[in-house]
Formats: structure tokens, sequence, C-alpha cells
DNA sequence: CTGTTAGCGCTTTCAA
DNA sequence: TTGAAAGCGCTAACAG
């Protein structure tokens, strides 16, 4: 790696002072500079294949032009799914786009306290997108009120720190609307994990809502709890199927879920969509290859990415952020589990 | 934000000099410092929150402690991949481990050239791996001769650049013999894509291995071209279940190819594994859930992206590389779909 | 053992 | 229109 050129060079060659050289290259506004010092300048630039160091000018800016994204669920459930690649997806497009760099920090499940702030602490970032977070982190509510440019995505209850996050309440009430368009009215649900996680309780929230709307009594008798797993949907269909009187149709809250139910509702024998429909949640890319295809949710995730690199930046920047609590819509991705296309293809 | 505490508050504090400070924290080995000393800086450091900035760090060493990971593919291919996630994965554990972080770069299909080349050039990183490398990269060939430290995910031929790959010819020969282990002697095989792309002719080079080793000839009319897709596997399917003498077994470079595969044989009404063998290549998370599931080949992609990445660190920290050409050994995993396990469960 | 000092490469007032 | 000069916060060589 030969010797890098620095901008006293350029300056040298070109015949002119440091800060003339800083001038034409960040093509400074106000500064009327010659056009012919001008292109002196870019010309001993290209020559001397001067690039300007990143460091130098964050040390002087104070800005590193770069955001951290911290992904603090556990790394092999958060790369396996489908979901996360595509936020990231969509961040990296929002930073590109605003002259950012996206700085990538996983946090083991071993480390109990926010290391991330690390990041901003020492000044690798100037804000950063958690992933994940918990309601038991106190450092992250402390560097919050100290001022640090943090978006959270999903969010927490009863926290006033910006956040991108899903509209699920409204996604699980598309599905349950589906069904009940349908013509169902006795409709079960499966749970995608415990009520704990805000996603779980938002998504049995939309169920109630949709029914309640359609002028039915919500029935807790009809629900039952996933646990993220194939697993405690075989177990939770089972359930179902067992009652006196039998649901004809089940939104489960979760693709993954949704495929154990699906087992199980053939395993009792039953055809879906003929016999029961099932709708799931997510639109992992298993969805569409199942038989039969299932008709879900799908969630915005470079949408979610995007809106919350975007809003951070924004944050940064000190520019307006309209509203620092963004909810993204669902889409109804209707396939043939429940019974909508009776004739696929 | 409050105001950051800088090392000259703390050694005003603990009444001691900058240098004193900097030594205490950063830990410097052969300065003896009294005990007293040490701890009156540790404690001014706590007391005034101090964190050392790491640009002001980066400025002084010249080391930035970062590494970029560059994605040259079509981010949307590269997003719903399940490769790239877990190779970012192992890149993340394997930097984190040695004090670096991680800057994620996606370069946008419309960007022909090298632009990820001001990473290095502008000093935000060290070195980069970059994934999906095309031979057409002038930028790529210039940079490392003028001794940037790149490693390539995957290899490019005849190029001299350190790289870290998955051994494709290997893990074809694995499947094959699989095959062969099982009795089969009229094996065909679909590749995953031209052979223009490196990873095609390896694996059906691997294919070829195996056979003649098995003292089998190779016969160029087995073999036909896949393209990614499954609908390629249909077709080359097809082709191949249309033979006057048909295979018994096919190797399918792909494991999305395969699916196609699979559905043209049972469009041909043919049962597999019974009438047909059919392995697949890379595991997707889909291929356990077809039915029959797939045998297929995983690839190491956690390994691989350590393996970058930790290599990629050695070369910056000047530590000996033994090798810097790393391919990396695939599994074979048996499921149904080759009739290894006849009686599945 | 601890302090003095000289930069790292750049941006940006302030003068000329 | 251009130049001189002051730092940004830190590390590390060199003196005491």
């Amino acid at each position: 790696m030969s010797k890098r050129a620095t901008a006293a060079e350029v300056a040298e060659l070109a015949g002119v002072s440091r800060t003339t050289v800083s001038f034409v290259l960040n093509n400074v506004v106000g500064m009327r500079i010659s056009e012919e010092t001008r292109q002196r300048v870019l010309d001993a630039a290209i020559k001397l294949d001067y690039h300007p160091d990143a460091t130098a000018r964050r040390m002087v800016t104070g800005q590193t032009k770069m955001i951290g994204f911290v992904i603090r669920q556990s790394p092999d459930q958060a790369f396996a799914d489908h979901f996360l690649p595509q936020v990231l997806h969509g961040m990296s497009k929002a930073v590109s786009a605003q002259g950012f760099h996206l700085l990538l920090e996983v946090i083991p499940p071993e480390n109990h306290t926010g290391v991330y702030m690390k990041l901003i602490n020492e000044r690798h970032v100037d804000g950063i997108v958690l992933s994940g977070p918990r309601s038991d982190d106190i450092e992250l509510r402390r560097a919050y009120e100290e001022g640090a440019n943090i978006v959270m995505l999903g969010q927490l209850p009863g926290e006033k720190i910006p956040f991108a996050d899903v509209n699920n309440v409204g996604g699980a009430q598309l599905a349950t609307q589906h069904l009940l368009g349908l013509g169902h009215t006795r409709i079960g649900m499966i749970t995608n994990a415990p009520l704990a996680y805000t996603a779980s309780a938002d998504r049995l929230a939309g169920y109630r809502l949709a029914l309640e709307e359609a002028g039915l009594i919500y029935d807790e008798s009809l629900v039952r709890l996933g646990n993220f797993t194939m697993e405690s949907g075989v177990k939770a269909m089972h359930e179902l199927l067992a009652l006196k009187e039998r649901p004809s149709a089940v939104f489960v809250a979760s693709d993954t879920v949704a495929l154990g139910a699906l087992q199980a509702a053939q395993l009792a024998g039953l055809k879906v969509p003929q016999d029961l429909a099932v709708c799931g949640f997510d639109d992992i890319p298993l969805a569409q290859y199942v038989d039969p295809a299932l008709t879900t949710v799908q969630l915005p995730a470079f949408g979610l990415g995007w809106a919350a690199a975007e809003m951070l930046i924004r944050m940064i920047s000190k520019d307006k952020v309209k509203n620092p609590y963004i909810m993204l819509n669902t889409d109804l991705i209707i396939r043939n589990s429940c019974g909508a296309r009776l004739a696929p293809k």
C-alpha cells in the first residue's frame, strides 16, 4: 500500500493552500474560486490519487456518518429468519442514500448488559437501530434520556423511545376479516408465542377486534397459545379439533406454527381448506410451497428497516421527525389454505 | 447528550498527566504505575463517565479496527438467500472476537465500477471481504496489487487474490458417491447454473470425478444444465426422464433446481426415492420440509464467513497467513430422497 | 514511575 | 479569492 497522498500534497502540487483544496474538493458554497484554480486542484488530486481520510474528517466534524444496527436477539435465530435480512436490506438502502454507512453489531446471548452502548459512547457511530429491545434494559433507557440517538425495531410497552414496528393488530384483523368474509363464524386462533411478547398480544387483540367488529363475541375457549415452533402448532390445533364444537377456520399468528397446525389437521383426516380454513402470519418463504399454499399476512420487512434507518438519520441530523413512532401496515397474501381460491392456478 | 469527558479531564481530576491516563486505561505493559495512581485514574474515569473516542484513536493509530463486508450480488437475491445471513453471522463472530467491527456495504446493481473501493481509499475500513466478485473487476485487481487487504468470498478462476470458498468439487463427489454406494450406476446430473459459474463447473467436475473413481465412464448425455430456478429443474428432469434409458438416480447441484426436478418426477408418475433417487445441493431450509425430505449437501456458510473475516484480520495485523486460499468442506445430509432411509423415522 | 511534547489529516474561522 | 493557523482527542516516543 503506497503512501497516501494528503491534502497538503495536493495543495503543494496545485500551488495553493490546503484551505483552497478543502474548499474545492468539498464544493463549499459561497467560496468563489477561480475556475482555473479549481481545475488545478482537481487535476492534482487525480494525479496523486488523493482520497480524503474519513477518520480525519470524523475527527474534526464530530460526526461519524455511521449508524449501528444492533442485533440483540439470539443470532442463530435472527439469521435463520428471513425477516432480519430484509430489514438489513432496507436499512442499507436508506443509509447509503444519505451518505451514511452501516455498522453491524451482533450481541452474543451471553452478554447481558448493554454492551452495544459502547458503540455510541466511544463514538463509533452517530446512533443505533436496536433490534430485539428488552424491557429490562436499563442502559437503553438511560442512554435515551441522555439524548442518545436510538430507534428501536419493535416497540416496548409503555416506552417513549422512538421505534418502527409492524402493525400487528391490523395484520391480525386483516387475516380474521378474510376468514369472516369467507363465511366463517366460528374462528379459532393460535398465537405465535406467549402473550408476554407484544407482537403476540397485539395479534390476539387484532383477531378479537375483527370478531367484535363483525358482531361476534370473543370466545376464549377457541384460543390456544403457540410457542414459535411447529410442534406447538401441532399441539394447539390438536386441542382445537378436539373441541365438541370445533372451529371451521383457524387463524394462526405465525407461519411456522401454522405449518404444525396444518400437519395436525391432516393427521386428523381434515382437508384444508375444504374441511378447515387456516390462515397464517409472516409469509415465510416456505408458505408458498406447502400444500395447500398458505394464505398469510406479509410483513413489511424492507420498509421497516428503511423507515427505522431513515428516522434515525433524521434524528442525527436534527431534522424534524414528524412522528417517532412508526407503524407499518401489512398485506394479506391470499393463497389456497382458506378456500378463497378453491381452484388453484 | 451532555459534554463528553476527555482524557485530559480525567487526568486533571486524578491529578496526573494525560499520558498516565492513556497508559492506565490501555493497560500498557512495561509501564509500572503505582497501584494507587492507577486506582485514582480508574476512579476519575468512572466518575466522569469517560469513554475514549474511537475516532481520535483511529486517527493516531492509523487503524480503523473495522472491516467491510461488501455485497456485490443483487441485494434482493442476496438477502432472500439463506446463505449470506449465515456468512454474516460467521463474520460477525470472528470480527468481534478480534476487537474489530463490521461495516456492511451493499452495492446497488446499477453501480458498475468498484465504488466499494472508497471504503478502503478513504480509510473507512482496514480491509474488505468481497462477496460476489467478478472477473471483469479491474479496480479489484488493481487494489489488490497496490496491497489492499482483500479477501474474496468465492474464487475467481486464475486470480491470486486471497479467497475463502466452498469445496464444490468435494461436495459433488460426496453426493455422487452416496448415490453410487446405494447401488446406482446410471446417475444423471442437473447443474445448478450455466457452466460459466465456477461453482457450477466445479460441481460437475466433482460428479465426474466420483463416477470415474468408481470405474464408470462419464456420459455427457446424462447431464443437463440448470439455471438457478425450479423451472429449469422441471425442464431438465423432464428431458432426463425422456431418455430411452433413463437414469435411476439424479444428482441436482442445487436444492432449488432439485425442487423442480422432484416435481417433474412426480408429474411423470415416478415415486422418489423408490423409482428414482434424487440428491440436492445447498441444504436450503425448505429441503427438510419437502416430501420426500431432500438428501443434500450442506454448505459451511457460517464457517466460510468466519474464515474469511479471520484471514482478513490476520492480513491486516500482518500476521502469518499460512494459506490464503481457503476451501471449506461440505457435509452430506442424508434424508429420504435417495432411499438410504426407506423407512423414515 | 510520570510528565512533555509532537503530531495524525482534516475543516474552518479569521485575516489578508 | 486565497492563506495562516487553531484545534478535534488521542497515542507514543522521549525525557526526566
